[in-house]
DNA sequence: TCCTATTTTAGAATTATTCCTAATATTATT
DNA sequence: AATAATATTAGGAATAATTCTAAAATAGGA
């Protein structure tokens, strides 16, 4: 079990307790992973990767506990279009960037921290922004 | 037929063309119907309009034509999270805010004219901005 | 330890969307 | 106008992500 992620067990063990969630192996599990590889996986990578460690995960739990990572905000969803969703442990605020080339997905920061410039009376509870495009290293490679 | 889609359908005529698409009935209907209600339909609410002027038409054909409308540039695709795809034949740039009371779609001014301010290197192609929260009337009255 | 509530598991169900195929319609060519 | 080539439609089957269900396992408190 990684260090960061032994530091951060009291703080999760917390923050799911206030969502009245128990911190159970199998949300640890799933919970670790995303810290320990940030490539923004899918459900469906995430139960292979689980597998390998506790073979006898089900995918269906590998949804469980994404679900109640994500609804006591340990845990973002990353939806880019309609491709299936990917899950991402980085909570400061941030937005994503795919790349058409290799299709990696890059954090970036949110345009304008997100100081939206709507129309008055608008109230903003969440916002995701997803753009895609080139990034940096295809970039280059392309213009050669 | 609507007097707007008439003076359109020129136009939308030789932008099909240049994807070397015909314009048929069923995508003609498509289109006007995302024309004369921007309430921003899903595949399957479109499919029920449709079949009320054109009792023969299938839902896979309401997703062909959506798809050559999308391919030639002139629908736009609007996705929220998860939830079906939705259209729109709003060509100007624009974003999307769901109200999670009224559950109405607005389009709104893409933040910052899509100046994205992103790092060195990244080039991006294509944009989406999804926000939701409340819009204005529901605001309004929550409020009271 | 026992009880109760929560969680996991496996598989079935759901749902949006895509794919496939035959029939039909349209366009270009003779 | 007849024919050939091509594009499009319709309907149903297929796919894939996600959710649901019910039974078994587990955790935490009395």
């Amino acid at each position: 079990m990684s260090c960061c992620l032994v530091k951060l067990l009291p703080k999760v063990t917390l923050q799911l307790a206030a969502s009245g969630i128990r911190l159970t192996k199998q949300r640890e599990e799933v919970f670790a992973m995303l810290l320990q590889n940030s490539d923004h996986p899918t459900a469906a990578e995430l139960f292979l990767r689980a597998k390998r460690r506790v073979p006898s995960i089900s995918l269906a739990t590998i949804y469980n506990c994404l679900e109640a990572l994500v609804d006591s905000g340990l845990v973002k969803e990353v939806n880019l279009g309609r491709a299936p969703t990917r899950y991402c442990a980085n909570l400061l605020e941030h937005s994503h960037f795919y790349c058409e080339s290799c299709r990696a997905i890059s954090d970036v920061e949110t345009p304008f921290g997100g100081a939206w410039n709507l129309p008055p009376g608008f109230v903003v509870s969440q916002a995701e922004v997803s753009l895609r495009g080139l990034c940096p290293r295809c970039h280059q490679k392309e213009k050669q």
